[in-house]
RNA sequence: GGCGACGUACCCAAGUGGCUAAGGGGACGCUCUGCAAAAGCGUUAUUCAUCGGUUCGAAUCCGAUCGUCGCCUCCA
């Protein structure tokens, strides 16, 4: 049994085979530190962090890279804008994606490499690209001579006499071909520049990319990920500045995200249709925005709504309220089968990391652990336990849907007590058929959004917002 | 114009040649409950945009039509 996946390089399904056996090594394109990120940009990032967090629920060890692109032509705008340093707009942002990303629930890369960190490497290989006639100079803007790359648009199928034809590429005469592409940006006065054999200026923003996932992983590495429209121009022209050079592959796997749209339109700041991932983190939990996420194959479209959301957390809450009462529960008869279930739960997400598959084998198993968790006889003790730590690893290692703390745990010393005061009191009035008190103090709580559930065990209590 | 994706129930969404078309949400009925909630059980697609074709067999392959969307040098 192996993992599998759609490479957007053959356009097919294929078998993951690393270049080191029972190691990954795999680069997802980061953000741009201009500005707060969005839910399209959060889920990109979702779901390359479950492709890494899956590779190692499957046992593999993993070395995931994500750059941070923190000079570009939209920080020094923003910049401008704003009359500060453009490095002070790359660190506010950068700053924001790194707590945005954590309350997210995205587990930090083991290296973020900076653009600006890294500009040694990346002189050295447009010298490198120079000197192999791959690039050339223009008083001081280097760019890349896409004809001396044969293999220019195997990743989005595109032939370069059809791109020269095209009416979008805008004439800039110094250029040999409009097809080519700036490597080197030389500076206009003002703007924040760095050394270089052709003058003060600064990389192109395909450059880096290459530069530093190379830098990290080597010249040829496993993955490399990022949203469909960096398909083209980007990932195309990070495979060619890396293979003119290399003349070695540069990625061997390429993974595309579907990008996220509102009311069935791409979501952009004009159409004031635009939402930050902070902002939407206020509004719901991490937890039911990922599983959202997760519900949708990662390369379709996910049409983002409001009611969607709401449909998640309702449907998550029957996963966390299994996980609740399993902790809860002592130890019973009926037995559960929690291997076969892991096993069909795994062929689902081999198949090219099918979260809404897997979730289609999680909820089967969740009915049918609830009807012999709930039922006469409990669940047997061996398989509790087993299922416990399924759930762990799956929706929290994995997916990272569930919460340890559920419920009012986390409310502190004097809720907990005025609560099991309430309870107390109510129990007292129901043993006395007192049931106008009893609904009294249920639906005043439920008002104050804490729900009361009555059991054999006794009664629990939880917040309803959760 | 070029390249590509998609159309599955009231909503979301798997399935891409062969057992009864997963799963979630919603709705309705039932069990449990003092009543609820939670949980369980049942019902909700003889049919997969439409029309043809290939095949013993098609949601799945091929063709056409209709519709939606993305990329074609800012983009996750």
């Amino acid at each position: 049994m192996s993992i599998s996946f759609y490479n957007t390089l053959t356009r097919k399904t294929e078998e993951f085979i690393p270049m080191n056996e029972g190691e990954v090594r795999m680069y997802s394109c980061g953000p741009t530190v201009y500005d707060y990120f969005h839910i399209g940009n959060a889920r990109s990032f979702v779901m390359s962090d479950i492709v890494r967090r899956y590779f190692e629920f499957r046992g593999y060890r993993v070395t995931y890279v994500m750059n941070i692109t923190d000079i570009d032509d939209k920080i020094i705008k923003r910049a401008n804008e704003q009359g500060v340093p453009s490095s002070e707009i790359a660190e506010t942002y950068t700053e924001a994606f790194l707590h945005d990303s954590a309350r997210f629930g995205i587990r930090p890369a083991d290296v973020f490499p900076r653009a600006t960190e890294t500009m040694d490497e990346i002189i050295a290989h447009i010298q490198g690209l120079i000197e192999k006639g791959a690039a050339y100079n223009v008083n001081g803007d280097v760019f890349f001579r896409v004809s001396a790359f044969k293999e220019y648009g195997k990743l989005s199928r595109k032939n370069i006499e059809e791109l020269e034809v095209g009416a979008r590429i805008e004439a800039d005469t110094r250029k040999e071909n409009p097809v080519d592409f700036a490597l080197w940006k030389s500076a206009k006065p003002g703007e924040p520049s760095w050394d270089s054999p052709w003058g003060k200026g600064r990389p192109g923003w395909h450059m880096e990319c290459s530069v530093m996932s190379q830098k990290f992983l080597g010249e040829t590495f496993d993955i490399h990920a990022g949203g469909n429209d960096l398909i083209f121009p980007h990932h195309e022209n990070e495979i060619a500045q890396s293979e003119a050079l290399t003349e070695k592959t540069f990625a061997r796997y390429w993974m595309h995200f579907g990008f996220l749209n509102i009311d069935n339109e791409k979501m952009s700041k004009s159409l004031g249709n635009f939402f930050t991932a902070r902002e939407i983190v206020e509004k719901f939990p991490a937890e039911v925005i990922r599983f959202y996420y997760l519900q949708t194959h990662y390369r379709s479209p996910l049409n983002f709504t409001h009611e969607g959301l709401d449909a998640a957390k309702t449907g998550l809450q029957k996963l966390q309220g299994l996980y609740d009462a399993l902790r809860e529960a002592s130890g019973g008869t009926g037995p559960f089968d929690v291997k076969h279930f892991e096993q069909r739960f795994i062929t689902a997400m081999d198949d090219d990391f099918n979260t809404p598959a897997g979730f289609g084998v999680l909820f089967e198993m969740v009915r049918e652990a609830n009807s012999i968790l709930h039922g006469s006889g409990g669940m047997e003790e061996g398989s509790r336990e087993a299922l416990i730590d399924f759930l762990r690893r799956s929706c929290i290692g994995l997916f990272g849907i569930l919460r340890e703390e559920s419920g009012g745990g986390a409310t502190g010393e004097l809720v907990g007590g005025l609560m099991d005061l309430l309870i107390g009191i109510r129990a007292d009035a129901r043993k006395e058929k007192q049931y106008a008190l009893s609904d009294r103090i249920r639906d005043g709580l439920k008002e104050l959004g804490v729900v009361l559930e009555d059991s054999r065990d006794g009664t629990k209590w939880k917040l309803s917002n959760e």
